[in-house]
DNA sequence: CGCCGATCTGGACTTTGTCTAATATTCGGA
DNA sequence: TCCGAATATTAGACAAAGTCCAGATCGGCG
């Protein structure tokens, strides 16, 4: 698959949001790297040329793409929230001198003897996360 | 165990804090509830009764107890980071509306399958961490 | 073309956390 | 017990991420 601008509209259509200028612009930064950015980094991206979108939009189209499920949320640094375009089920493996965060495959890693939920509780996702640190 | 000030002093000391009375404070706070605590809130236990310790007191002391292997750091919201007094090994259970969190035994959680890690590198910790939503 | 709801915007604001330079405390030794 | 050096604490200024709002703008449709 390769993204391309056009791409992205049928894209967001897809998943039930408006494509505006804006937003595909912001799809286009997340999908055609395929890496995991912070609403930072997104803001820079997008607004290499001249600028184009504020922050407020930056911020607002991050948090729709979360809800519409385009994109998934990664929590691994206490400063900065990263945007991941990959839904599809995967952990992460964070480097923490570096920063730099990369998808580990769920397919082979088997979660067991996990206890059973507290009544009335669902699931929303699991989160594993592996820190690694470069030897010293 | 039952947690005192006075066990306090013995228990910095042993990881090599110096203990003073702020740091004593904190450690109690975070020891006699065993709860996980965010900066914020250990600040606000401290100086319940009159403002005895200062902000930047409170982040260098969790910060210090980090470093020295006395608490542990949980990074689950995005707007907070969440201090453990528990630094046996086990994960995490999160209720995302009302931001509750909790601990999970590992004794009898596996996980495999895991790839080996990239060459040069050290596993510093696995974070696992279980969201769930009250059924709607 | 003109309307209207949806979207975007700058900028003020909040919150969490950091930094610094001055002050205070603690500890070990005599 | 007293002293000096090293260590710890403090207030408050600062930084960065993210939120909020009221007004401006866009874009599709009649």
């Amino acid at each position: 698959m390769h993204y391309t601008r056009d791409n992205m509209a049928g894209l967001l259509r897809s998943h039930d949001i408006n494509p505006t200028h804006q937003r595909i612009e912001i799809a286009y930064a997340l999908f055609s790297r395929q890496e995991h950015l912070s609403a930072d980094q997104v803001m820079a991206i997008v607004n290499t040329r001249h600028s184009e979108t504020s922050k407020a939009t930056v911020y607002n189209t991050l948090k729709l793409f979360l809800e519409k499920g385009l994109v998934r949320e990664v929590i691994v640094d206490p400063s900065k929230v990263f945007f991941d375009p990959n839904t599809s089920p995967h952990h992460h493996l964070y480097e923490v001198d570096s920063g730099k965060l990369s998808d580990i495959d769920a397919e082979h890693v088997v979660i067991s003897g996990l206890p059973p939920l507290p009544a009335g509780m669902v699931t929303e996702g699991i989160d594993l996360i592996v820190r690694v640190r470069r030897t010293s």
